[in-house]
DNA sequence: CTCGACTCCTGTTAGC
DNA sequence: TGCTAACAGGAGTCGA
């Protein structure tokens, strides 16, 4: 699903918005609209402006706009972003692997006749006028060790719950928490603050390496625990059988053996 | 402020 | 074959 890594994704297709002009505004889904926006505000605050520049913070994808407006979009767990009828990426987990035009929540118009649109089937994401950015915390690629010692290495909430906290560390998702816990060789239930030096160590260390991975693997679903992310999934590095339970309230996989 | 529980969305899939 | 219920997870809300 949309992770930091898809969205980041997604907005290396935006930047072929950059520099055009919008002529329409499609949103036939009020509850695509977040914030109490409405079709005509966001039309009005939308429509003749000029794409300036794409930004990333966390899962949220922000378009810079000519009038000052920033533009956010969201996609939940199976917004996909199309841009000149190209899909940014094909193959979403959890999604439909279907494309149906039913399924498309909000788009963008240019005067070229391009188009930029969100195709969501399960409505899970958004659109945001001016969306308050503070209230996420530091990205998850830029994030330093020093970063995570202060917001995701304290209290005794469940370290996973800490990775997925976006208001501390932004765009780690589900599979991304999981793959970087399954590497370190840390148990996702683990107390946030009860990590020795050298595991917190291993935990940045692995977090860096799995967003690389899968950045320049095409995006989330590519890890090495995801083929075993089912029940009754075996470990790929010791053959245990994996732990399937829920941490942070969500679905987790964990190997007994060699994460503690 | 913190934190767990609950809720929302709907296509897909497992099971009867 | 056709139906139902469970499932997926990002994000917001609510109450202790």
């Amino acid at each position: 699903m949309p992770e930091g890594i898809e969205i980041e994704l997604y907005r290396l297709a935006a930047e072929r918005a950059v520099g055009r002009t919008i002529t329409a505004v499609h949103a036939p889904d009020d509850w695509f609209l977040k914030g109490g926006l409405t079709a005509r505000e966001l039309t009005g605050a939308l429509l003749g402006q000029r794409v300036e520049g794409t930004r990333r913070r966390g899962k949220l994808l922000l378009l810079d706009l000519s009038n000052g407006v920033h533009l956010g979009l969201r996609f939940g767990m199976t917004g996909r972003l199309i841009v000149d009828h190209e899909a940014a990426i094909e193959y979403l987990e959890y999604s439909s692997q279907r494309s149906d035009p039913a399924w498309d929540r909000f788009g963008l118009t240019f005067a070229d006749g391009g188009h930029l649109l969100i195709r969501d089937p399960r409505r899970l994401g958004g659109v945001l006028l001016d969306p308050d950015e503070d209230t996420l915390g530091v990205d998850a690629f830029g994030a330093t060790l020093a970063d995570l010692r202060r917001r995701v290495f304290v209290g005794d909430v469940a370290l996973k719950a800490r990775l997925l906290d976006q208001a501390r560390v932004a765009g780690v998702g589900n599979l991304i928490a999981d793959e970087v816990l399954w590497r370190a060789g840390i148990d996702p239930a683990r107390a946030a603050g009860s990590l020795t030096d050298t595991e917190q160590r291993r935990v940045h260390r692995q977090l860096r390496a799995v967003l690389g991975d899968f950045l320049r693997d095409g995006g989330s679903h590519t890890g090495r625990l995801m083929p075993a992310r089912v029940r009754g999934g075996r470990c790929p590095k010791d053959g245990a059988e994996l732990l399937r339970r829920q941490v942070g309230g969500r679905t987790t996989y964990s190997c007994p053996v060699h994460q503690h």
